[in-house]
DNA sequence: CTTGACACAGAACAGGCGTTCGAGTATTAT
DNA sequence: ATAATACTCGAACGCCTGTTCTGTGTCAAG
């Protein structure tokens, strides 16, 4: 005898359209949808159906139910609500390790590893969901105008254009490092933020792998020490 | 002949009493109040009227109406939704000028000239509304590991304790800095955040001026000129 | 084949809620 | 005083919405 299994992993195809069309339809309308309205939308001619679902969406923690009050459900915690944009934190980076890129498959990040910022802070269209933020450790990217404990959001990339500030592994040196990218004819120049600093002059025959570029730099100053 | 004016400024007592319940009745409950709830705690015995109140807060912009949605109200740009913290933004911050404090009186700062930083990213219960932003010019505070175009998000303060990131006017020098500040026998000690860089010695007869401490820095990288 | 869990449909019910209307009172302008 | 405007009340109307109940089809286990 054997537990029953959700046909497709954790959520049925159905669950995720309903997820999917609440967050939708909130961002449009400034409130939740209607029980009625997310039949409409996602196929499902018969209320109870609706509710069926939302009673085990509710169950499995994806959203809060406010019974008997009209429209009154909401998208739980790791699903970023209104004008927020939740960002995974995976892990550190430092000069002598490579960068942790987030296994790529689903959101599936808990509340307490990412951190929120406001779609309004965000830079031009880099509302994708593909961000991700890495916590620095150490000092070896003061270069980079970056501190220790600092937080960097970072979109994955594998290439640049020039003057953009690019997160790489130089595989030869075993060092990672931020830096503003600059390809040129004998091979790359990486700029240092601080102008007082010089650049890294790269051959075209050194490794040099783009991890991602830089987005957003945040630095919370609470070290009282 | 002239206009009617308001009994009191801008908005009556009881408008402002419905404003504060739906911010409040929305932080509890995670959605709006009916008609009829507000009027209940606002002591008001009609659902006419509180509709009438509702109209005109529509029509001086404060909140937003869904008509016949239920509980179809929200309140408008410069209230802070959620668990977003609007900051206004009171200017820039430059060497040669003196910090521009935002006047203490209201909130009556417009949505442009603010931003929204998460909750979840303000360190400890800096969660006070009498925070304040400023746009850094100028290269000047390289040495605080700050750049041209960064954001500071400051809390007003007239004094510091040793270790505290603060802004500081120093009048005898006309210059404005971002330093950590430390007290000593002799003065004081300002010192950079950029550990490669020697700290500034001040006699206790100099005129120092702490105008904040610094909360938290952000900065946008989207200069891809 | 029977059973039972699961997914789904449709209809009916009851209460919540915004709206509207008629009417009364207070305040202010003319 | 008179009229106009602002404000208040209570009740009724009717739609919107969540809930519930009955019934159907599917599929796998016993």
């Amino acid at each position: 005898m054997m537990m029953m299994v959700r046909k497709s992993k954790g959520l049925g195809e159905r669950h995720q359209r309903i997820l999917d069309f609440i967050a939708s339809y909130q961002r449009e309308h400034k409130h939740p949808p209607s029980i009625r309205e997310i039949g409409e939308h996602c196929d499902i001619s018969s209320t109870s159906v609706v509710n069926y679902y939302l009673d085990q969406l509710e169950k499995s923690g994806h959203i809060e139910r406010d019974r008997k009050i009209s429209r009154g459900m909401r998208l739980t915690g790791n699903t970023p609500l209104g004008d927020m944009l939740r960002i995974p934190m995976s892990g550190v980076i430092q000069a002598g390790e490579p960068i942790p890129i987030p296994s790529s498959d689903f959101n599936t990040f808990s509340a307490e590893d990412s951190i929120e910022v406001a779609m309004s802070l965000m830079p031009a269209k880099e509302k994708g969901k593909d961000l991700f933020a890495l916590k620095v450790q150490g000092d070896s990217m003061i270069d980079a105008m970056i501190n220790d404990g600092d937080i960097v959001i970072l979109k994955p990339a594998q290439d640049a254009r020039n003057g953009e500030m690019v997160a790489v592994w130089l595989s030869d040196r075993n060092e990672t490092t931020l830096k503003y990218y600059y390809k040129e004819k004998e091979g790359y120049r990486l700029q240092p933020a601080n102008p007082t600093m010089k650049p890294i002059m790269l051959k075209k025959t050194e490794a040099l792998e783009i991890k991602g570029k830089v987005v957003m730099v945040i630095r919370k100053v609470d070290r009282y020490n």
